[in-house]
RNA sequence: CGGGAUGUAGCGCAGCUUGGUAGCGCACAACGUUCGGGACGUUGGGGUCGCAGGUUCAAAUCCUGUCAUCCCGACCA
């Protein structure tokens, strides 16, 4: 490819709204263009990038014996009702309309749609076990699109599921899709760490998200890790506490005077006590439903734990009007800041359920909120002034210093970029979707299913934000556009020209992807585009070539070396032969 | 969906307070001088000032509505 005749335009400077290194970049880079919130044009550079990466996916999948194929985009709201999701996914789910009034939604995932195709075909066992997969655009209609390519509404996916007869079977298939997983990533010049995980919306029980880590906002999720193979996702995490003060030592249970300290700082400053020894109580709505978390002074809740603890879809903290309301309902008269479990029982056509956390049930002569304005009842006790919540489940947020649960070390916590996932789904979908198989015996039996799932464009995005300096992109090998740009600093020097064609069509001719700068632009200009899009090699064709020499530099690590031009084609050759 | 901000050429912005013939830099086209880290000069092309209504002799500017985009919170590849 010839410069002068690519589809690309750099930028001098950064687009304005971009945030996030990766969205900067490749946008001005000129990878991409944003026609709308979260959906874009993946320009011919960025096309290459992802052709790149979806090809080592299909490359490795295959090698681990799944099969590709392609689903609808476009899919009729029928299958999601048999599976329940219609009503369950929530504002993500894309819905439309036909022409017909027909109710059709825009494929956020395929696990309806994949089972409806199996249960068709797969009829016997002996037809099991089966790994499916596509590449493809998704749309989730993402209540705040950001991050340019990391969280787009409109997106492309890599989508696998399997089908087996028996646990054992997924957890073989399981295993295999981590290697694949660890190999493509490897591939596409990615550290990544598996980390367990909450299975959300998909469902299912078993499921690790592949985390590129790193340490800069990008990363929306925060991982918890030990020096041991431990890791997870907080929404997931779980871990063993330092020693606290749990005994509160006041001498007797009383209410206390707490004016206009609501907050548990403050409640801890006016009592002078520990936050270890309050019982904190949270409001939330769980799918409209009222639910009390009760949790340690100090600790904050793990809202997803919490919302998994009374089986829920959707969480989020009740507002004070909310709260005032239950509070009247109850014959209560108390503000945010003073609540307690002790004689709620209902809100609307809810009852209220209470949950506690581990780290409140032993207690001893705490302090709570007992649902009275400026008050609180300090030296309780569980059984004796409050009765413990019936349900006492892990539903705290990990802090990092926190004890690792499988080897004791303290945690550390780091920022991840979740590019895959794999999850264990069992019969999620395919038992009330009837997608059924026979066994041996002849017995009618649903399939053990798991999916897996890889974001290409995020993946893309990932390595921008992992591999880059101040001056651009710094592509691994493996996933960028071209491998090498040859620049002939001056384009009337003839014998440059010259050297720099050569060279440009002995790599082609050895099948290496190469770009000839023949712009008659300055040199500091052809360096610039050539930083920033990101080439890995630049073979400059200079005044030194009367010596014999060019320049050979490797993006990746800044090196540069005056060889001769045959010297530069090898060192490329022979690295790109190394990534095939 | 709540809270905050912004919409003027492909990109980055000024102009708006105090209404009066739409500007600057980059990019683009032409010519000339330059030529190893985003050169310079001259000339030129490109705009329903987000959209709709209103006030006014006159609206980018004032008023009302609306749409879009971005940032901060809850979800996920």
């Amino acid at each position: 490819m010839k410069m002068s005749n690519m589809f690309v335009q750099t930028m001098r400077e950064f687009p304005s709204d971009a945030e996030v290194i990766s969205h900067k970049m490749l946008a001005r880079a000129g990878y991409i263009k944003k026609l709308t919130s979260g959906v874009y044009t993946f320009l011919p550079l960025m096309w290459r990038v992802l052709k790149k990466i979806e090809n080592i996916i299909r490359d490795e999948m295959d090698k681990a014996g799944a099969q590709e194929l392609l689903m609808p985009f476009v899919q009729p709201k029928e299958l999601w009702e048999e599976s329940g999701r219609w009503n369950a996914y929530g504002g993500e789910l894309m819905r439309l309309k036909d022409r017909h009034g027909r109710e059709m939604c825009l494929g956020p995932t395929h696990e309806e749609i994949i089972t409806s195709v199996a249960r068709d075909i797969l009829k016997s066992y002996k037809q099991l076990p089966v790994n499916l997969y596509q590449i493809q655009s998704k749309f989730r209609d993402e209540r705040r699109p950001r991050f340019g390519l990391l969280r787009g509404r409109e997106f492309i996916m890599k989508d696998a599921y399997s089908f087996s007869t028996s646990q054992e079977d997924l957890e073989r298939e399981y295993q295999n899709m981590w290697q694949a997983y660890t190999n493509i990533f490897k591939r596409c010049g990615l550290d990544t760490k598996a980390v367990q995980s909450d299975s959300g919306a998909i469902g299912g029980s078993v499921s690790h998200e592949f985390m590129v880590i790193t340490d800069t906002d990008a990363g929306e999720n925060d991982v918890f890790y030990c020096e041991c193979d431990y890791s997870a996702n907080s929404n997931h995490a779980v871990s063993n506490l330092p020693d606290a003060v749990t005994d509160g030592s006041f001498s007797e249970s009383k209410i206390v005077d707490t004016p206009n300290v609501g907050s548990i700082e403050d409640l801890s400053k006016f009592l002078n006590c520990p936050q270890t020894v309050i019982c904190k109580s949270l409001v939330y709505i769980v799918d409209k439903a009222p639910v009390v978390a009760l949790i340690r002074g100090d600790r904050a809740v793990e809202e997803t734990k919490l919302m998994n603890a009374v089986g829920g879809l959707d969480i989020r903290i009740a507002t004070s009007g909310e709260i005032e309301e239950m509070m009247k309902e109850n014959g209560f008269d108390a503000v945010a800041g003073f609540i307690g479990p002790k004689g709620l029982k209902k809100y609307g056509e809810y009852e209220v359920k209470i949950i506690a956390d581990k780290t409140v049930a032993n207690l001893k002569n705490f302090v709570i909120g007992i649902n009275q304005t400026d008050k609180h009842l300090v030296g309780a006790n569980w059984g004796v002034d409050i009765e413990l919540p019936e349900i006492v489940e892990d539903i705290r947020l990990v802090e990092a210093g926190d004890f690792c649960p499988e080897c004791g070390k303290p945690l550390k916590v780091t920022r991840g970029i979740e590019v895959g996932n794999i999850f264990q789904l069992g019969t999620k979908y395919s038992a009330p979707m009837n997608a059924v198989y026979l066994d041996a015996n002849g017995k009618t039996q649903p399939y053990i299913m798991g999916c897996y799932g890889i974001g290409v464009t995020r993946t893309a995005a990932a390595a921008v934000e992992a591999h880059h300096d101040e001056w651009g992109i710094k592509w691994p090998l493996a996933i960028a556009p071209y491998h090498v740009v040859v620049v002939p600093v001056s384009t009337q020097d003839n014998e440059q020209m010259k050297v720099a064609n050569e060279i440009y069509e002995q790599l082609l001719s050895a099948g290496v992807e190469a770009v000839l700068d023949d712009r008659n632009e300055r040199a500091g200009v052809k360096f610039k585009d050539a930083d920033l899009i990101g080439f890995p090699f630049r073979i400059t064709v200079g005044k030194t070539i009367s010596e014999g020499n060019v320049e050979f530099v490797e993006r990746s690590n800044g090196e540069k070396l005056a060889i001769p031009p045959q010297d530069a084609v090898d060192k490329v050759v022979k690295a790109v032969k190394e990534i095939l």
